[in-house]
DNA sequence: GCCAACGTTGGC
DNA sequence: GCCAACGTTGGC
């Protein structure tokens, strides 16, 4: 199983909100890379779900509950969406700070990569911040 | 509000 | 095919 990082705008569409819908359809990545890792995922695949621009932290984890398929939402419908499902809320956000701090998680392709949306996380790193966020890898 | 990173577009 | 211009993302 792989494992993921989503980016989400809280105050466009939060971990509050994704709970509420019990499910939803991860869509407008536009980006190749991303569409890539979209393409990559598999059922059953989890993610955690962080939200950006503010918060900074990952508030969640979610479950990929089908593979990529066309974005409606892209006119030139060359673009695909997941579709992703609420699993559990963290006990500990973790912040991109603490993120950064660390040895092992500053590896992580988020920091790497700080505009690409949807980034792989080795099982490794997965394992080690569900550790510090209270939930079980 | 600013700026760095980076993807895309369009002129040549 | 190169590169300047521009737009977007996202952290600070």
């Amino acid at each position: 199983m792989a494992h993921w990082l989503v980016k989400s705008e809280p105050f466009k569409y939060s971990w509050d909100q994704f709970v509420k819908d019990g499910r939803t359809h991860w869509d407008g990545v536009r980006n190749h890379q991303a569409a890539k890792n979209l393409k990559t995922m598999a059922v059953g695949d989890r993610v955690f779900f962080y939200h950006s621009n503010e918060g900074l932290e990952i508030v969640g984890i979610a479950e990929v509950v089908a593979t990529a398929y066309p974005d409606p939402s892209d006119p030139a419908g060359r673009f695909v969406m997941v579709d992703l499902k609420p699993v559990t809320p963290v006990k500990a956000p973790l912040t991109l700070k603490r993120i950064k701090d660390d040895p092992v998680l500053s590896e992580m392709q988020l920091v790497k990569q700080s505009r690409l949306s949807v980034c792989p996380v080795t099982d490794d790193q997965w394992a080690y911040a569900c550790g510090l966020m209270g939930v079980e890898a």
